[in-house]
DNA sequence: GGTAAGCCTGTACCCGGGTACCGGATGCAA
DNA sequence: TTGCATCCGGTACCCGGGTACAGGCTTACC
């Protein structure tokens, strides 16, 4: 049977470079991987779908801390016995994500209403109101 | 007439630090202001919206110079003589903007699904397929 | 079994995005 | 006009998230 990805193999496949694995595994996000007779980390093809997701849950503005709960929202047991710290976590979680999607919606509608008015000013949009729908929705008023 | 804010009072509305305004006055986020006699800084009403347009689309996952260009995404000019290079850029962003969306909805359905079936690991279900609708949706495969 | 490519641990360094601190100059109210 | 809060510019520092390098062992293939 196959004996598991190289961690060069790994990183190249995900498109991260080999010490950031090392750093990956330091901080706790990816799991200690079996060993080579020689000490070689030999990884499951499964580390490389959570790689991406990690990277992923990055581009879209979570600290490593955050997409380590991400992860972790669970990887303790399955199913049975409803720990409701854990759903109260996600629930949490949940609610910060839509609020994301909330606002990236806004952006994307300003970019929208400029490309097709041919306007081509955020700040303006967002200041004044020569323009439909201005990116001021983004103010929640209640930054920190 | 109303003389502008001050810097700390600007800070201070923002929830930023006082030092963050004058880097973000240096990375060219935050146009100078005008100053009293003596030097001082006045801020308009409207450097307190861009304050928090800016936060926000950092906790969306952009860089300060995405931001930077998002904001600028045509400070110059509004309307007549469409920039196509500009409108090209904000079509691109919008794309971008787009893809975050729907990799926040793929989170959130992964939440959502996790929380209804009392599911609780996020890692599991990207990897195998005990549940229903995976995170690894997230695996667009062509990382960097 | 020789040898090149690959991996090991450890430590040092880099970059983005701020923050802190300093000594000195304002602003404003009493 | 004095006094305290605030602000000024400049420089040095901090933290998160990596990345590079050194010196030595492993693997894989001829």
């Amino acid at each position: 049977m196959n004996p598991g990805l190289r961690s060069g193999e790994l990183a190249q496949a995900a498109g991260v470079n080999l010490q950031t694995l090392r750093y990956y595994e330091r901080r706790g996000l990816l799991a200690e991987p079996t060993r080579s007779p020689g000490g070689h980390r030999l990884y499951p093809a499964e580390a490389l779908t959570l790689l991406r997701v990690i990277k992923t849950a990055q581009r879209l503005g979570f600290t490593l801390d955050e997409v380590a709960e991400l992860v972790d929202l669970g990887t303790h047991r399955h199913g049975r016995r409803r720990d409701t710290s854990l759903q109260r976590r996600a629930a949490t979680k949940l609610a910060e994500i839509e609020t994301k999607i909330a606002d990236l919606q806004t952006i994307a509608e300003s970019l929208r209403t400029a490309l097709d008015a041919g306007c081509d000013d955020l700040t303006t949009c967002a200041t004044t109101d020569c323009c439909p729908i201005p990116l001021a929705g983004l103010d929640h008023g209640d930054n920190k």
